[in-house]
DNA sequence: ATAATAACCTGAGGGC
DNA sequence: TGCCCTCAGGTTATTA
């Protein structure tokens, strides 16, 4: 469910009730998410202080000390279906209320997820370190990830654009969602070989991704279905979209009807004369 | 190395 | 009402 407009919006709702608070307790109800989660969690995170809350594409990153103890970073994913919210204790559990970090603040922050396909990690290592973050692209709102950073990793990909522009490992953060906005803010076809692309249209492809996202994390992300910021509350983002979800219905630029195909198992869709 | 596919889950919605 | 099918915001592991 999640892009990265969902999570740096989570993280923005979150971040000023987590920051200096210790952990006085966690309550693990729910252990097996993409990969379970380690026993001893608990233990590891009892008495320690979060000292930072920050993003890595769509991983959260809650940086803890404990001293005289090792500190280290917990990782937090959403996969398809999670969201992270600040309650109180006075919050009745949900269906699929994996995990609750009880706060010096008596707040709460709990974990949902009813797929289980995100993920809560510890690792005593630099995060980015971590396996998972390690082969990770750059981050599309930094300047690292420009049309030429985009031109020179495709020169030998042959996959669909769409996919490519997808994949965590040449860029993260860009979901199925925001990969068909972006490519129609672009004028480009999804299903064109990444390594088909004219220099020109990378940078055009490079910016539209950049403009997405931060008109996405401007509004507070999209809502589908069940996304919920910090607070509980949806985002709004789903107004602005031009593509997504729109099969059959008129193109907003030409009127012409935006187009639905599958690729790579992921609903794709654009509008045929728009996008060449 | 690259590319496509299977797999992990639950829940919502449509057709019958 | 219920059963069966399809689909959903992600990503890794497996297979060609």
């Amino acid at each position: 469910m999640p892009e990265l407009p969902e999570v740096e919006t989570t993280r923005r709702g979150i971040q000023s009730h987590l920051e200096q608070q210790v952990i006085i307790e966690v309550v693990v109800r729910e252990t097996r998410l993409r990969w379970l989660i380690q026993p001893d969690l608990p233990q590891i995170l009892g008495g320690a202080t979060i000292h930072s809350v920050t993003r890595r594409g769509k991983y959260l990153l809650f940086t803890v000390t404990h001293p005289p103890h090792p500190g280290g970073t917990l990782l937090i994913h959403l996969g398809m279906s999670g969201n992270l919210r600040i309650v109180t204790a006075d919050q009745a559990l949900q269906k699929h209320d994996h995990v609750d970090w009880v706060l010096s603040n008596q707040k709460i922050l709990r974990y949902h997820d009813p797929r289980r396909f995100g993920a809560v990690l510890w690792t005593a290592q630099p995060p980015e370190r971590h396996t998972l973050l390690a082969t990770l692209g750059p981050e599309p709102l930094t300047d690292a990830f420009n049309g030429d950073y985009l031109y020179q990793r495709s020169r030998t990909q042959h996959t669909a654009i769409k996919t490519w522009i997808m994949n965590s490992h040449q860029v993260v953060g860009v979901g199925n969602i925001y990969a068909n906005e972006a490519l129609f803010l672009a004028g480009i076809q999804p299903q064109h070989a990444a390594n088909s692309l004219s220099l020109a249209a990378c940078h055009r492809l490079a910016d539209s991704i950049k403009t997405v996202l931060s008109q996405a994390i401007q509004q507070g992300g999209t809502t589908l279905r069940d996304f919920v910021n910090g607070e509980g509350k949806p985002g709004y983002f789903q107004q602005s979209l031009q593509v997504y979800g729109r099969a059959q219905q008129p193109c907003s630029a030409c009127a012409s009807p935006i187009q639905q195909v599958q690729l790579n198992q992921r609903a794709t869709y654009f509008c045929p004369q728009c996008q060449s």
